[in-house]
DNA sequence: CCTCCACCGGAAAGCCGGGTCA
DNA sequence: TGACCCGGCTTTCCGGTGGAGG
């Protein structure tokens, strides 16, 4: 057994490895040039570059649908301004928080989180507000610099706490030449408006647009991703295009992009070939959108997740359309069994309609003439996942 | 052309948990 | 600390509807 499992270690050391630098197929990777963000990267720079004599930069507002390179372009701006002002002995910093993985939603999250990258730690919760401000305000009042301070994902921050306003604030109470700017990304184009109507001092805020990128984009982007992370002449020949053109057509998402890649790529490797081809990407999507689809299923809350059992087990005896009607009794026996309060048959309409939107079953409303008005439900997810999604579901409502 | 089925889907009110403010 | 507010989820109520069958 041992000599067995130590051979298999030992033959995966001597494989020649497909990779050169493989973080290169991170989405969190700032490559060294920027492709097709030239007009951002310059819009940015030249917002923030007045930091470089000491004066404070406006605050930035950027919007764009994800994966369409904000938070890289941010990040890499952020970067190159930080070792241009040190070669200049301009005193600047920036520090980069996600709001939605650190669950920065309040004010008080907002402050600690600050504090923490600027090395002071503070209780994750305790002390009053107004206290954390004044730690933090001392932090950046002590060593004179300009501070950027870039908030990703800021839609996730509660909009009633007034998060943004009390940086903004800041600046006018620091008193010996400290600055702070703030940077915020979201994908929420609803956001500006948000937060046009609280904070007013937009005044000093600029808004920068990232538009989606095309397949064309896409794909040099990739290349110059793929070059990075991959031995030379790994790629067959339209693995990239292909790779590029999937994501295209769904949203121009480069993670979704990369994610493919990398993946085809460890299909590969796994299997010992020395080349990506096509059926790795193919493969690769599959597996990809299993592992999407899991994942719903998993996160929707338990009534949801009746309803999708329910549309299952109806569907294996007649699976070209149900009732709402049919599904909803299937239901309310499933509810019983498990133990759960039943809901409504018009709530259970709408669970119906929000599974559609996400692609777990497909409901349309047809009219059955005299026969009544109904949505015809069916099963979204191929049929090589159902195993799968059934497991899921009995592991997540203890059905058996 | 009318009827009438079986549900759709909007409006509004109730409930609940979590956060805020005095 | 408790009153209060807010947003999300759910229920209640109800008018609306496409088209097979009469």
């Amino acid at each position: 057994m041992q000599s067995k499992i130590d051979e298999l270690f030992d033959t995966f050391l001597q494989q020649q490895t497909i990779y050169k630098e493989k973080d290169a197929l991170k989405c969190t990777y700032i490559p060294g040039t920027i492709h097709h963000r030239d007009g951002e990267v310059k819009q940015i720079a030249q917002i923030l570059a007045p930091s470089l004599r000491g004066e404070i930069p406006n605050n930035i507002l950027i919007n764009g649908s994800s994966g369409v390179g904000k938070t890289t372009v941010v990040k890499y701006v952020a970067k190159s301004l930080k070792t241009k002002a040190q070669s200049m002995n301009v005193p600047f910093d920036y520090i980069y928080l996600n709001c939605k993985l650190q669950k920065i939603n309040t004010q008080y999250r907002l402050l600690a989180n600050i504090a923490n990258e600027l090395g002071r730690t503070v209780p994750a919760t305790g002390l009053p507000t107004d206290a954390i401000y004044k730690i933090v305000y001392e932090l950046i009042n002590t060593r004179p610099t300009t501070l950027v301070v870039i908030l990703d994902e800021i839609d996730a921050m509660s909009e009633s706490s007034d998060g943004l306003y009390c940086l903004y604030r800041i600046n006018d109470e620091l008193a010996n030449g400290s600055k702070v700017c703030v940077i915020g990304i979201s994908n929420d184009i609803n956001f500006i408006e948000k937060i046009d109507t609280r904070a007013k001092s937009s005044s000093s805020r600029e808004d920068v647009i990232f538009p989606s990128y095309n397949a064309m984009q896409l794909k040099s982007i990739l290349e110059q991703r793929a070059s990075i992370a991959f031995q030379e002449g790994v790629m067959e020949p339209g693995v990239i295009e292909r790779c590029a053109a999937l994501a295209a057509q769904e949203s121009g998402d480069v993670r979704r992009a990369l994610d493919l890649l990398r993946v085809a790529g460890e299909l590969a490797e796994r299997k010992g070939f020395k080349k990506v081809s096509e059926s790795q990407v193919t493969e690769a999507e599959e597996r990809i959108e299993a592992d999407k689809v899991a994942e719903q299923v998993k996160d929707q809350p338990r009534q949801s997740q009746a309803v999708i059992w329910s549309v299952i087990k109806l569907s294996e005896t007649s699976p070209k359309g149900l009732a709402t009607g049919d599904v909803f009794d299937y239901y309310s026996d499933v509810c019983k069994k498990i133990n759960m309060k039943p809901l409504t048959q018009r709530r259970v309409s709408d669970l119906i309609a929000e599974l559609d939107i996400l692609g777990i079953i497909t409901a349309k409303v047809i009219s059955k003439g005299r026969y009544g008005r109904t949505r015809k439900i069916s099963l979204a997810i191929s049929q090589q996942m159902i195993p799968k999604v059934t497991n899921i579901l009995e592991q997540e409502l203890m059905v058996d």
